[in-house]
DNA sequence: ATGAGCCCATAAGGTGGGGTTATGGGTTCA
DNA sequence: TGAACCCATAACCCCACCTTATGGGCTCAT
């Protein structure tokens, strides 16, 4: 099945992503140069020789087509196009800032000063936020991560092995104090070709109950939430496909291949570029709290009660 | 590694980020494994033999420290702890991408099937994500980009440059007719540490036009709006610091050289995870709208009539 | 049970992108 | 007019990533 497949949307690029973008470094590298306005500035800060930074950035203007910097003899300044591309650049650097953070935690090991344990969806869209902001306040502050469901997060917790936990379950698990830090909301998304996208009436619980789905694996919070809210209604159906990570389930959204309900968190980049379209639903709010917990009567103290601190601000 | 450094303020990296962070090629790789269960599968797809995918992906696995795939003889899945690094790599690449869709449209050339003049603003925050839905129904179109301020849009499109224009002034240019797609507010924003995030009062409209801000170059429109809003309340004072880009505005603003006033739309990252705070303002609403412009008459057809379709789903 | 057809791993060898140092020419300013 | 910036070019080096060739484990149909 290698190739003329039909299903196949727009996946396999001729020419892959990786040789149409340039690299972190270089991208890393127009930041400087906007930021200190001079080559050599930039070079040096990222530990490169002049000459190495000039050829990258040339070279980056060459593969995109593109003046970027105006050289002179007393410095470097963005074009307008390269103003433009450098906050473009800054977008990818900071997603892969939070890629870091993230990835630093999950190999952080047991003797880190902070250990979290935290359900799916804020591990994967909100904690590599916050720890970037905790860098930034406590940059000595090694963060270990452990990604759970709500029992395991809870587990970790009373048996001492974590300091502080996020769930996004419908309640406190026992033995566990906690706050709200925010909210999620579950919502109906499907790709604009499919009918539901141009439905004008909202749609009802049953009705959403009786359609398969692409869903995530029984036992993911998202799921959990779902099957209790249309307990009610019939209950759901079965799915229309049953996918491993929330990517895929979105994957598969986008292609087409049927309507999804996803984490608000996890949809929000495609519901804006219009690649998946919220559905409306009459009546039912799929809402849930987020919550940070830790052990009943252990008030949250050192780093715990910083990143605490910092999780107040949510969406 | 990475122990012993002190105090470095998170400023440059000891070892930059594009040595910690696989680079796209291997994101697209793990995304591709996890999408098609086999590191052959996605070797083929992704156009490698599959001892390359092999090698790079434990090499990705090495460098970050954690298992992300088991292997069987039957395929491979995702550990948890892969499943999780996968969603972290997808805002990776997905950023990327529009980046790619961006620099794509600023070369285009003038033949284009489809021209764009937009703002600053949209170019930078909202464009990139309609161009990718855009690929996704009509891949061949091609686009090409010009950002400028609202009269240089007006212009482009009175000249017949440009089939489509969007702009975020507080009116519709003369000799155009337009649509409000969206809205943009700007806030206040200031570090964490910075007094104003501590006040429990909102800010009145006078102290603001007092205090020296960092702001964008005059002439952008988001200077212009402030300008309007405050000339009432005594005039802005002169700014603290002049930069030539967003990016640089708010990489001031986040290291608390001061506070600044920028569009939702570009501090909607920061003011998620903390490294920036919104400092309410009393009574006055920054807001704006974001309008699609058209030579008056002319109503939009083809591609730009699927464009305009695309960016009626508006944060 | 046995070969086909997947899966993945290891080994050995090529190539080019990105790095380096050395050098030179332009502008600004004390 | 020399010092101190800016940037560019040239010649060289290295290693990260690719390739092809090969082998072993599991599953399944014949």
């Amino acid at each position: 099945m290698g190739s003329g497949n039909a299903g196949q949307p727009a996946a396999d690029p001729v020419v892959p992503l990786a040789h149409r973008v340039p690299d972190l470094g270089a991208l890393e590298l127009l930041l400087a140069v906007a930021r200190l306005g001079s080559l050599g500035r930039a070079a040096r800060e990222r530990g490169i020789s002049q000459p190495a930074a000039s050829s990258r950035l040339r070279s980056m203007e060459q593969q995109l087509g593109v003046a970027l910097v105006e050289r002179s003899p007393r410095g470097s300044r963005l074009t307008d196009a390269g103003a433009l591309v450098t906050d473009w650049a800054r977008q990818v650097v900071e997603a892969a800032e939070a890629f870091d953070a993230g990835a630093q935690a999950l190999r952080g090991r047991r003797d880190s000063r902070l250990r979290v344990a935290a359900s799916m969806t804020i591990a994967e869209y909100l904690l590599p936020g916050w720890l970037i902001a905790l860098r930034t306040q406590r940059p000595d502050t090694a963060v270990s991560l452990l990604a759970g469901n709500s029992a395991a997060v809870a587990e970790r917790l009373l048996a001492g092995e974590a300091d502080l936990g996020f769930v996004e379950g419908l309640d406190v698990p026992a033995g566990l104090d906690g706050a709200v830090i925010g909210h999620d909301r579950l919502v109906v998304v499907a790709a604009p070709a499919h009918p539901w996208a141009r439905r004008r009436t909202e749609l009802t619980a049953a009705e959403l109950a009786a359609t398969p789905l692409i869903l995530r694996e029984r036992g993911s919070g998202t799921r959990q939430v779902l099957d209790a809210a249309l307990a009610g209604h019939g209950g759901l159906a079965a799915p229309l496909l049953e996918l491993a990570s929330t990517t895929a389930v979105k994957a598969a959204a986008v292609s087409g291949a049927g309507p999804s309900v996803l984490s608000e968190l996890a949809v929000g980049e495609e519901l804006a570029a219009r690649r998946l379209v919220e559905v409306p639903v009459l009546g039912t709010r799929f809402s849930r709290d987020l919550r940070a917990v830790w052990p009943a009567g252990q008030r949250p103290a050192g780093p715990a009660r910083q990143l605490l601190g910092l999780t107040r601000a949510l969406p």
